[in-house]
Formats: C-alpha cells, sequence, structure tokens
RNA sequence: GGAGUGGUAGUUCAGUUGGUUAGAACGCUGGCCUGUCAAGCCAGAGGUCGCGGGUUCAAGUCCCGUCCGCUCCGCCA
C-alpha cells in the first residue's frame, strides 16, 4: 500500500487558509515552481484548484528535504505535513499566501519532461505549440477554469430543464441518414452496406421532432453536432449544443422558457441580473437598422436608408449608378465625428468594408455652421442636404459614412463599419449584455446558384399561419415562426415552431425544389410520422460553445472546447484525421481515387 | 476556393544594403545560498533559420513553389 493508500487528499491545494493553522494535510499535484535556498526549499504545489506553498526544512525532516531537492517542474508529488503560519512572510498575492505546509513526509509520484511551454496564465506560445501539447496547456489555469466553468453551466442547464422544467434528457443517434439540406454532412462508409453511409448529425433535428410525435412531450440534450463546412474563431466541426424541443407551445412559450434558463445562468455564473422579458425585433427591422440579423445592441449607432430620399435626384455619379441598378444607399451617422482620421476614412473604413465586396466607402464631416466637407459634399444639392440631416439628425463635428450597392453588400459593409466605428468609440463593453430575439425570419431565401429557394432556417419551420396562402402565391414573403437568440452580436441560438401537418411539410419541401421521390426517399419517415397524431411543436438550440465564450470572455471557442480543431479541422496533438490502412479501405467497400 | 498575416534556440523575439563563428530574454542543466514566492549570484548546454528549388563568389536575408498556424470572405438549412 503506497502513499495514496494511506493518506487520503485533505482538500483542493488552493484552499488552504490560515484558520486551518495547525492541521495536518495531505496533498497531492504539479510542481509550480521550486525555490531551493541551499537550507529551506520551497515548492508550490498545484493543482486544478490553485497552489499552496510546501517548506522542507534540513533541521526538520532530512529525508524529505533530501527527496525535495531532486523534484523539478511539472514533477507529480504527495506530501504530507502541518498547516503552519508564514509568520512575517505571507504572500498577499496568492490566496493561500497566509500558511503553507511543512511537510514530513513526500513521495515523488512522477517525473516529468521539462514542458515546452511555461505552466502559467498569460504566456505568449503560439497556438501550434499549445494545441500540439494540449494537455499541458489545459493545466493552465486561465484555461483549466473555462472548464470547470463548462461543467457548471451544463449542470445548471439540466438542473433548469430536467429538474426544475420536466424535460427529460434523451439521447439520439450519432450514426444517421444523410439529408440533402444544409451543411456538409460528415459521413461513415457502412461496412455491412456496401456503397451506403451514415451522416453525423448536423444537429438531431428530426429525431427531436419525432420524439415529440412519441408523446415525450419536453426533451432535452446536450449534444455533439457536426458539419463539415470551414472552420472560424466561433465555429469548429464539432460543436455541442443544447437542443430543446416542446409540445404544444407556440413561440411565446419558448421565449418564456428560454429567457429564463440564460437568466438564470447568467445570474448563477456571472451574478448578472438579466431584465425579462428580453427585448425584441424583427429580421426586418435589424436589417434595415443594424444590416445584420444579429446586432450587437450594446450600443444603437442605427443605420439610415437613403435610397428613397436620392432617388431620381441624385447627380452623383456613385450613388445614381447604384440607384439606376437596383441598388441602395445607407448612411452611419456618427455624432463624435473627430474621433475618425483621414486614414480611418481613406484606409480603414474602406478596407473593413471590402471583404464584403463594398467597392469604397463615401463621407461627409459636418463642420462649422453646418457645412459639409468631404467627397459627398459636392455630389448633393443644398436641398439633398437638408433632407439627409433631417434624416440623420446631424450636428456640427458629426460624420457621415455613406455605402451604395445592392442591398446585401450595403447591409453587410456597413454593418462592420457600424462594429468599427463601436469599437474605436469605446461602446463595446465586456461587462454588458444586450440579449434580444430576432423574429419573423423570411421563411425562404434565393439561391442564386441554384436558383431556386432555400429554406433560411430549415424545411421543418412552420411557414406563420396568416401567410399559409402565400405559400402558392409569393414564396418569397413568406415569413416563417423562426427565431434566434442573440447577445452582443453574437447568435447564442435559434429555433422554430414546426410544420406538424404532412400536407404542408409536404408543400414546403416542393418549394425548395425536392421532388415528391426525393421527399420520400431523404423524409419518407418522417413525413409518414407526421400522419400518425403530431402535436404541435416546437423548439430551439443554444450553442453550449457560443455560451462558454461569451461567460469566460475568451476570443475563440477553441478556448472552451478541451481538444479542438484547428482552422483545417486537424487535431496538432493526435494528428487526425490520419490515413488508414488498406484492410480499412477493403472493408468498407472503399477505392482511393488516383487522379 | 479566395484575401491577409505569421513561421529563426524549449518559448517569445531581434537579426541592417546579401558578407566573419546567427544574438537577447525567459526557460533548461550544474554549482553556491536557510524566508523565497517573477527568488538571487556564478557557470554551462542548447539552432534542419518550416520544407523544396533557384539566383549569387556568398542566402536567415532576394526569387519561385510548397506545407503549417491564425484572422476574414465564400461556405455554415
Amino acid at each position: 500500500m503506497g502513499f495514496i493508500g494511506q493518506h487520503k487528499r485533505t482538500q483542493g491545494n488552493g484552499n488552504y487558509r490560515i484558520g486551518q493553522v495547525g492541521q495536518q494535510a495531505v496533498v497531492y499535484g504539479w510542481v509550480q515552481s521550486y525555490r531551493d535556498h541551499g537550507g529551506v526549499i520551497f515548492i508550490d504545489l498545484r493543482d486544478r484548484t490553485g497552489f499552496v506553498q510546501l517548506r522542507f526544512e534540513p533541521s526538520h525532516q532530512v529525508e524529505a528535504h533530501k527527496i525535495a531537492n531532486m523534484a523539478r517542474t511539472e514533477w507529480v508529488l504527495a506530501a504530507r505535513g502541518e498547516v503552519i503560519a508564514r509568520g512575517d512572510n505571507i504572500n498577499p498575492k496568492i490566496p493561500t499566501g497566509e500558511v503553507e505546509i511543512l511537510v514530513d513526509e513526500i513521495e515523488i509520484l512522477s517525473e516529468a519532461l521539462t514542458p515546452p511551454f511555461e505552466i502559467k496564465d498569460g504566456i505568449d506560445t503560439g497556438e501550434t505549440t499549445r494545441l500540439k501539447y494540449r494537455y499541458l496547456d489545459l493545466r493552465r489555469p486561465e484555461l483549466n477554469r473555462n472548464f470547470v466553468a463548462r461543467s457548471k453551466a451544463t449542470q445548471i442547464t439540466r438542473q433548469y430543464f430536467c429538474g426544475e422544467h420536466d424535460f427529460l434528457e434523451l439521447e439520439t443517434p450519432i450514426l444517421m441518414k444523410s439529408t440533402p439540406e444544409g451543411a456538409r454532412d460528415y459521413l461513415v462508409p457502412s461496412r455491412v452496406h456496401p456503397g451506403n453511409f451514415y451522416a453525423l448529425p448536423q444537429s438531431p433535428q428530426q429525431f427531436k421532432q419525432l420524439l415529440m410525435v412519441s408523446g415525450m412531450d419536453r426533451y432535452m440534450q446536450i449534444c455533439r453536432c457536426f458539419r463539415d463546412e470551414d472552420l472560424r474563431a466561433d465555429r469548429q466541426p464539432e460543436f455541442t449544443q443544447i437542443d430543446l424541443e416542446m409540445s404544444f407551445v407556440c413561440a411565446e412559450d419558448i421565449y418564456e422558457i428560454l429567457q429564463g434558463y440564460v437568466a438564470r445562468v447568467w445570474r448563477e455564473m456571472l451574478g448578472v441580473e438579466l431584465q425579462l422579458p428580453l427585448p425584441r425585433l424583427t429580421y426586418t427591422e435589424a436589417m434595415d437598422k443594424y444590416g445584420c440579423d444579429k446586432p450587437d445592441l450594446r450600443f444603437d449607432l442605427p443605420l439610415t436608408d437613403l435610397t428613397e430620399i436620392l432617388r431620381g435626384r441624385v447627380e452623383f455619379r456613385v450613388f445614381a449608378d447604384v440607384l439606376e441598378r437596383g441598388g441602395i444607399v445607407k448612411a452611419l451617422y456618427l455624432a463624435q465625428g473627430d474621433a475618425f482620421t483621414r486614414k480611418d476614412l481613406d484606409r480603414t473604413f474602406p478596407q473593413e468594408a471590402a471583404p464584403f465586396g463594398a467597392k469604397g466607402v463615401a463621407w461627409a464631416r459636418i463642420g462649422a455652421n453646418g457645412e459639409w466637407s468631404g467627397p459627398v459634399a459636392k455630389g448633393l444639392t443644398d436641398e439633398l442636404r437638408a433632407e439627409v440631416e433631417a434624416k440623420l439628425g446631424t450636428a456640427e463635428g458629426g460624420l457621415i459614412l455613406f455605402l451604395a450597392d445592392k442591398a446585401s453588400v450595403v447591409n453587410a459593409s456597413l454593418g462592420r463599419l457600424r462594429l468599427v466605428a463601436a469599437e474605436r468609440l469605446g461602446l463595446l463593453d465586456p461587462t454588458k449584455w444586450a440579449f434580444a430575439w430576432v423574429t419573423d425570419f423570411p421563411m425562404f431565401e434565393h439561391d442564386e446558384a441554384e436558383n431556386r429557394f432555400v429554406a433560411m432556417h430549415h424545411p421543418f419551420t412552420s411557414p406563420r399561419l396568416d401567410h399559409l396562402d402565400k405559400l402558392d402565391t409569393d414564396p418569397g414573403s413568406v415569413l416563417a415562426q423562426a427565431y434566434d437568440l442573440v447577445v452582443n452580436g453574437v447568435e447564442l441560438g435559434g429555433g422554430s415552431i414546426r410544420i406538424h401537418r404532412s400536407d404542408v411539410q409536404k408543400k414546403i419541401f416542393s418549394l425548395i425544389g425536392l421532388s415528391d421521390e426525393e421527399a420520400r426517399e431523404k423524409f419518407g419517415f418522417f413525413l409518414d410520422a407526421l400522419k400518425y397524431g403530431t402535436p404541435p411543436h416546437g423548439g430551439i438550440a443554444l450553442g453550449l460553445d457560443r455560451m462558454m465564450m461569451l461567460i469566460t470572455g475568451s476570443d475563440s471557442l477553441r478556448d472552451v472546447i478541451a481538444f479542438p480543431k484547428t482552422q483545417k479541422a486537424t487535431c496538432l496533438m493526435s494528428e487526425s484525421p490520419n490515413v488508414v490502412d488498406d484492410k480499412q479501405w477493403a472493408e468498407l467497400h472503399l477505392l482511393p481515387r488516383r487522379d
């Protein structure tokens, strides 16, 4: 029986306090640092709760002192001794700084190679190295605390939904059927069925709806989802959703229960009280006013559409050309115009807008006596200037940014400039939480490449009931019972009231260009199920990873996923994906393609 | 698929107009040191300049290609 069998850990290393002086302590952990003074040796021993200073006195225990002398950074030790006060030598910078453990017995449990980077906060080691040694990076407190928080958040989630609101936590398959709509599937070849593939779930959408048909009433799952699309700082190929579905509900019921949930999470995780109900705005309002369907509402800075004022009346070529071609002109008015330099106008703004297709950013400064300067100044008549001023509410010192292009370019570009300006003006307050529901999304958007309608949310989303008639006459104008929950410019989740009638479901499939045959083949089981007594139902899915990003203040999803992928969807630590041997190819009835 | 940016000791970086033996800090190793906690002092080890090709008397440096990390666009129902 070794040390571990004989001595049970008394508490986490970071929890020792002055009140425990005189008690016996058993500690386990990693060597954070050692300081050998020739006589006395100090070792800071770390675990996930923090670290405590161990003291080794040659006059107290020769053997322990001798062993301590060998220990190095990141070795794993066990030690036993008495908690003693540090007297005059307290360290006010650490929670355990008033005490130390005078060690009677020590055991080396594991030696360690020198790590490629130091295990402490605030390192600037590149991500390549940190991802390769992810298990070491995770030892660092600032990363470690994200996962302690994540565990707490999932616990709150289960308690709220299953413990207090009658949800059942149910599991759905990971190996499922590939569907044509939406993101690219990750495929898994079947050994038993040559040429056939499973798909990993993009989300368990159909299964959770089928659970409603099954009478489960309220479903919750913290589930892994997979999408084979290119990555971003806030997008990983596998990610975790808090997936929910409820029977006999309308959108209001879902808003109600979800805002109760986020209020609970923000209160318990951050001590922040959210004001309920959460504000709402429609998709159209969001696009018009902020150029974006997930606006950051911590600040206002609205966009203003000048198309109607300018149409047919403006001679300024840049605007006139765009308007003739059916484009729009929008403006972003910045009252604090002097916060932005000529370099911003010539360089920063155009560079920020360019990726979204903007060919330029026109501007005008409002000087003394209301005089305009800048490229747009001469392009507008006195009359037009006055109308624009009235619409924007300009004043001396103001700056107007104009963007003229097709609507999608104007909204994306000016929406981006709104954020750039807000950042410059210090309006992105990290302690402020601007939640909102974005509602009334269009049912369809037109896919120009394929020249067809595609479901904007997904094809199981119910149209607004008062728009059912328009499915035949004007599908482009049909609004869906779909909603997103946004926070500070982040899409935290989205959902909808679903179609529970098989005839409506069939109609939607046909509108997005799925023939009856295809619909049968891909979703036949689902259409059949809808015919056996389907309760009206709806749901939502929240991105757990994104929520943790917000709560922990992380810049990247990688900081809240224990073992994340790189931008090329590889794991630098395990080196996946990898080639497999010929036998595996053969078993799966596959041949490598030779081009 | 596209744009940008980076890649030099274990780590973070410097490296001039192409020119001697590629430097610094931290870390690491050894020694000294009984109150440190970013310990201190002394000594030392440590390099495929991402990879491949080219130009040149000479390439970390210039050119071409390529790989990888990150950010963004497209994509992500």
